[in-house]
Order: structure tokens, then sequence, then C-alpha cells
DNA sequence: CCGACGTGCAACCCTGGGGTTGCACGTCGT
DNA sequence: ACGACGTGCAACCCCAGGGTTGCACGTCGG
């Protein structure tokens, strides 16, 4: 799982984890207490979420005194999603190339 | 769930998953049981990853006499990453329109 | 017609992980 | 200095779902 798309795919998997970063980017910046007020969830449920975000590089989080910042990382996201029209590429070749080859 | 880019996500999440795709893209088009010798995994397992596969779209399959020949389907995957692009810019306008907003 | 083969379905096991509660620690304001 | 607040950590609950076995059904070939 260490490949980063993988790691993009599985943050993502989860609806909760979606609804997170909706509401950090729409907050911009935020704490994990700040967060959970938003979502139907406790803040260390968010907690956990925010680290898998960040294990996959989507959210990264800077200490503030006693407080936690979150911010989120689109460059992330976007690279994902040319890793994915990239894979999306081999596979057309893949599926085209044996059609050809069925025809002759 | 409904909408499709969670359902390729959630679909794509799974390791196996991802490995599946990969042998049928590798074999263009191949029978529950010709995948299941693939990988390290049951002929029924196999076939519940290829049915979450198919609710995605990623991949459809079709009767021939008495098995099912599946393919897959680079399309919905072109689509999903089409999508995520986008996502990748709304939330980076989005935090744009604060960075600006926030230095005034 | 009968055996071999591919599939579909159901019950079951078991781990992962989403979610919680509870508490200890560090930091801020007054 | 002291209370309020945000965080980190650990134990725990619970269930979705990945994987299995077992069997019944339909289809093909000889």
């Amino acid at each position: 799982m260490s490949d980063p798309l993988s790691a993009v795919l599985v943050a993502l998997a989860d609806p909760t984890r979606r609804d997170l970063m909706a509401a950090l980017v729409d907050a911009g910046s935020a704490t994990a207490t700040t967060l959970a007020g938003r979502l139907p969830v406790t803040r260390q449920a968010v907690d956990k979420h925010l680290r898998v975000l960040a294990d996959a590089g989507l959210v990264a989080g800077s200490r503030a005194g006693r407080e936690v910042r979150w911010t989120a990382r689109p460059d992330v996201l976007d690279e994902s999603a040319r890793a994915l029209a990239q894979l999306a590429a081999r596979w057309d070749r893949r599926l085209h190339a044996l059609k050809r080859e069925a025809e002759e």
C-alpha cells in the first residue's frame, strides 16, 4: 500500500473521510475539535481520519501552541487524478491491442 | 454511495480488486474461474469482487453458455479520473479564494 | 444420457477498522 | 497559580466485508 495512488484511494473510499475533506476545504483551515463540530462523530474519530488522510498526503497539520491546525492539500489529489488517468490510458491501450490482435 | 466516483473509489480501494482488474485487463477477457487461477483467492471471492467492480461500472460480464465472460471498462475509469481532477480544481479554487481573502 | 465443468447461492469465520469512552498531559488566559 | 481547553493515547465495542466451504443448478461434450 506504499504507492501514493493506493493510499489516496483507500483514504477517499470512506464517506466520513470525504465529508471531512469537504468540511476542511470549506473552512480552509481548522482543528480536529472544530471539525468534529461539523460532523456527526467524535473528535477522536476525526483525529484518526485526519491521520489516514495525512498518510495519503491529502492533508497536513502543524502545531500552533496547544492546538493543531489542519489544511487540505489539493496538489496530491491532482497528482492522483493524473495517475488514474494514466492507468485508464494503459488499460485502454492494452484492450485495443488485444482487440486488434483478435481481429486478424 | 450512489454517486459514480464514490463507487469507483470504494471498488479500487481494495488491493485484491486492483490485482483482479490488472489480471482482467491483461487477459482482455476471462471467466471468474480463470481469474481465480491467477490470484491467491477462491473463485467465489473473485466473483464477489467482480460484482463490486461491476456495480462501479469498471467491469461488465455477459453470459456465454455455461460461462460468464468478464471484460474491463476503461471508460469509466477515465471518467473517474476526470471527476477527481475536477474535484481537485474545486478545492484549489476554494483554498486560493480563502488565502486571498485572508491577505487583505 | 451421464459425467465434467462453470456458475449461483447460503452459511459461516474472522480480521480490520470506524466509532466510542475515559483519562493524562501540555498550553493558554486571567 | 489555577481552571479551561485542545490534544494524545489506550482500551474497548461492534459490524461491514473479505475469504472460505459446501452444495444445487444449468450447460457442454462424448
